[in-house]
DNA sequence: ACCACTCCGACCATTTCAGTCCGCATTTGA
DNA sequence: TCAAATGCGGACTGAAATGGTCGGAGTGGT
């Protein structure tokens, strides 16, 4: 379904809200309450992002979590492989023994552009901009969109687009 | 995961195989022995791309299936869309009863702009793309790549980049 | 020293995915 | 005409991922 999983979103809300926390800290039951989330649930979110040291756990009362360093430079990509493990594309990137002949597997270098590109979409998204309010008016994306193309097309090269 | 799932792979290498074969048309068996693939999964794969309308089929003896248009006019996101169903970033685009105050889910529409830049990137991906080889230099995508950050930040305008 | 609060790790339930199987309709070719 | 090949649709199973819960362990305040 090429979706995000919940877990993944409840991450990205508990960082915004570290983000612009006081002391950027609050604990889980804190975030939990605050969006209506359930608490333990977002419990574990919160250890594997822990894990992952992009939060900082602070144990004992009055304890909870705190960005381990700044909101930006904290990508939406580092937070959803710490949550969702690794971003896969097509099952060749991994599965070696899936595709029997590298040869039949013949969409994988053209769907590995795709996928870099993704890859660099989250990776420059970083947790300040989620806190930054949404313009107002909507996204002017239309479908023959030069820059996309040019992430697909590696020939065009960005410095041809932007000096 | 955010990944693609095995169906919408095997979609893509029917897809592309049919946009290569002689006369763009090939019988479900001919894909599935062509690339190891499950016979019987394939071909509700091929069923459901039909139904879509991605795919045309013929029944018979010497039947299979051809592509309904140009390759150039069908791109990966319907495809994904035919197959996996609709593309979900967060969860909060369709289910309204998870987030219940929409002032609450603070990361909705900065997720939004994400998503559409998904879409778009798929949306400009297009079957006969798949066909052509892939190039030899690897895609020289770096983090700081700006026509990403322009599809994230809408202020900046495309024809500011591209005249 | 105790107790409340918090993080931590193992543990189920439910859904989704991958893959299979069967019966049926349609067309071609012998 | 009949049989083989092909697509169509649904029901079914096993495995994996997801969503969600429970009890323990450590920490800090009183």
């Amino acid at each position: 379904m090429l979706k995000l999983t919940k877990k993944a979103d409840y991450g990205l809300i508990a960082l915004r809200h570290l983000a612009t926390a006081p002391n950027a800290a609050a604990s889980t039951r804190e975030i939990a309450d605050a969006y209506h989330l359930p608490v333990t649930l977002l419990a574990k979110v919160m250890q594997q992002l822990a894990k992952a040291r992009i939060v900082q756990s602070l144990s004992g009362t009055n304890g909870g979590y705190k960005l381990a360093r700044d909101a930006s430079r904290i990508t939406t990509l580092e937070v959803v492989r710490a949550i969702d493990g690794p971003v896969i594309l097509t099952h060749c990137f991994t599965d070696h023994g899936a595709c029997d002949q590298t040869d039949s597997c013949t969409v994988r270098e053209p769907l590995r552009r795709v996928h870099e590109a993704i890859l660099s979409l989250l990776d420059n998204f970083t947790i300040s901009e989620l806190t930054e309010p949404a313009p107002q008016k909507l996204t002017p994306i239309s479908l023959p969109l030069n820059p996309i193309r040019a992430l697909i097309h590696p020939e065009i090269s960005p410095e041809s687009i932007h000096p």
